[in-house]
DNA sequence: TACATTAAAATGAACGTTCATTCATTTTTT
DNA sequence: AAAAAATGAATGAACGTTCATTTTAATGTA
């Protein structure tokens, strides 16, 4: 177990502290002096990890995303059945998506804003494809409905983003219960 | 047919504005001086129409996502069957989505963003009772699962928001075709 | 060990710019 | 000639970023 350096530390502070600020006020309520401030250091120091601020942006944004990512294929292996295998990746997903509110929360107003770059969007994109390898095995088997990546993920993975939104916003309440619903839901429009 | 005032006009050039401008570099780089440059009148002026700026933001997302339901309910009646009102909004919310890219992308930013009040959230929620009156009419006659509407509108209406999304990044090609294949599966994700 | 020297990290006041907003003045409409 | 609408330069606050200076850590010396 490695001592993680100062510098590591305060990185991370930075970082923390820009998705919690990015979330409550939005990008641009977000000013590099707050940043600083909660993260516990001095305006000019952030300068010292990142060369601006969109590019601190979008590489928390990145680096969220890629955290997103592992954690949506943990204890899963490729030798899994279809069903098995899809329900451990969208029970991960899930389980994220309600307890990592504050991660979950960054990427979805980073998912649907201008502010990124489209090159880290694409960067960001690219851990998800054992998921998309998973699809394409369902379909060449004939379990999964033969549309494209686009069409499963909208259907199966995007909800819970909606369902994530209206539970934080404290207009909805996902009990266990809800969240097996909701797989049952996701399960059932991909599957043939 | 009446003819709009100037005021009318002006007001509607600012919308317009507002909306292309948010669109396109996000909220943080939309600033007054652009919005009035855009609709092509002083800065002074939007002074005239609206409070502030948070005001003129709150005021354009309530307008748009009024202009949203309106059209989501086009020829829409109550005495519908359940399956056919359903295909009826479905299809409209998805022409809109797909057709008034604009109009789209700057709610789909506003919903995921802290940048609108909300009060005008829950305003702009009201108008979609109608869907939530037909979900439950499908419910009592056994056609609609009996799951929160939360969840129907995650698994049949959100996707669409997702494909649009995809589309807009020039990731994927929605046909008409694949129009109806998104429709049979928000269907299928929402009937018994 | 104790001190001296150098290098690296961090600071925060200062800078130039941009922003939202105001209001004395001008233009347009009634 | 009065009222209403629109203007745009001016204002002050806030922002992102810089850099001369200070603080901390690392290295060398005896």
């Amino acid at each position: 177990m490695s001592i993680p350096s100062k510098s590591q530390n305060k990185r991370e502070a930075l970082v923390r502290a820009t998705i919690k600020l990015v979330n409550n006020n939005g990008f641009h309520a977000a000013p590099m002096s707050k940043i600083a401030k909660m993260a516990g250091i001095s305006p000019g120091t952030i300068y010292l990890y990142f060369e601006n601020k969109q590019n601190l942006i979008n590489q928390v944004y990145v680096e969220v995303k890629a955290s997103f990512s592992d954690f949506a294929f943990m204890d899963y292996e490729e030798h899994f059945s279809v069903e098995k295998g899809f329900e451990k990746i969208w029970k991960n997903i899930a389980i994220f998506k309600l307890k990592e509110v504050e991660e979950a929360m960054f990427l979805s107003q980073c998912d649907n804003t201008p502010m990124i770059d489209e090159a880290s969007r694409k960067e960001g994109l690219k851990h998800l494809q054992p998921l998309l390898d998973l699809w394409v095995r369902g379909q060449n088997e004939g379990i999964i409905k033969q549309v494209s990546p686009y069409m499963l993920y909208a259907f199966s993975i995007y909800p819970i983003s909606f369902l994530m939104n209206m539970q934080q916003r404290d207009l909805y309440e996902l009990s266990s219960t809800h969240v097996d619903e909701a797989y049952n839901m996701a399960w059932n429009s991909i599957k043939i």
